[in-house]
DNA sequence: TTTGTTAGAGAACTATTTGTTCAATAAAAT
DNA sequence: ATTTTATTGAACAAATAGTTCTCTAACAAA
């Protein structure tokens, strides 16, 4: 990708995030955006269609990015869903949340992100899907599997959003513990 | 209230509801509106200051009916988060989402109403403040308050969405079962 | 270095939408 | 019957979205 191409698409991601920061997603306009990446009004169309299209490039990086270095070798495939081990999944999901890469917090806390958070969910839902055998108890056996899916990928996001929303005062750890016992 | 004003505001509603039934809140213009409801612009804006204001009071309505209904005297206020029980409050709010009174379902379902989930959650999170002691067990003893009425009506309503997404083949009783099981 | 290609700047432009204003009219209240 | 209030319809300014255009600068390949 041309070096020129790169700079203004990271020029325009860094003035969205921040801006994301501040303000709802509905309430950012093209102006402000290309304002604060200080490029033209053509060049930003001429890189996204809308504005939507944006936050959905934006929200494909973030999680590209997040999910990606969950699927290392490094971390087997066997205990994936268990809480309790050190290299629990969403152990480091909410270890990854509080490093805070690429200010993803603001899009978690922030209102009016729904379009963040269902790509979130969705994530989470096919990260679920592929690994609920390991899940199974007889408690919830009798529960169709894309409602259990669902359930676990909603209830991490609702974890994660109430952590977020209550300044982060737990470790990981704690929160992974406080989401064990509720799932 | 002045007829005019009732009749009025009442299309307004009307017309919104309808609109919200086919397209997200973000993409419904004034102008959609007051066509479709077939009143004056002035009119419009001197009922609700902003499109927001009129979902937020839309919300507000539909939430006071739902809630109010669920507080009568017939319910004993013991058992309230059995939900086994055939008057659990669980039971009851989704037999009232199958009715469907209001068109609640598009608000439900659609994409981008944030503002309607935010709310249909902030009021069964005082729900379950207020009752929350005749579910204390053990096991969630040692999680903080607002985390746990805040998984309960997370949990509802994403049990809720997960009906309504699916086609809401299941009846009220095995939904309620369900979400009784997750919890 | 030269040449052809591509990206960005910047400004002008159209179209849509928002929210306001105001005078005229119709309905309600007294 | 008179006064008050709500609605209308149209016109209005301001903000925003998205397009088009020419000129300039950066890049890539010979």
């Amino acid at each position: 990708m041309d070096r020129r191409q790169r700079k203004t698409r990271e020029a325009i991601f860094r003035a969205f995030t921040e801006l994301l920061s501040k303000k709802d997603f509905n309430h950012i306009t093209v102006g402000e955006i290309i304002e604060l990446a200080d490029i033209g009004r053509a060049t930003f169309y001429s890189h996204f269609e809308t504005k939507e299209f944006l936050l959905k490039e934006l929200c494909e990086e973030l999680f590209c990015h997040l999910f990606d270095s969950m699927s290392d070798d490094k971390h087997g495939h066997r205990h994936i869903f268990d809480c309790d081990a050190p290299d629990s999944v969403f152990l480091h999901l909410f270890q990854h949340l509080q490093k805070n890469d690429n200010n993803i917090l603001a899009l978690l806390s922030g209102s009016n992100n729904e379009l963040f958070l269902r790509y979130f969910k969705e994530n989470l839902r096919q990260l679920a899907e592929h690994q609920l055998k390991a899940f199974e108890t007889e408690k919830n056996r009798f529960l169709p599997e894309s409602f259990r899916t669902n359930h676990i990928a909603s209830t991490f996001v609702e974890t994660a959003r109430w952590w977020v929303d209550n300044g982060m005062k737990e470790s990981p750890e704690k929160i992974t513990q406080y989401f064990s016992a509720i799932l």
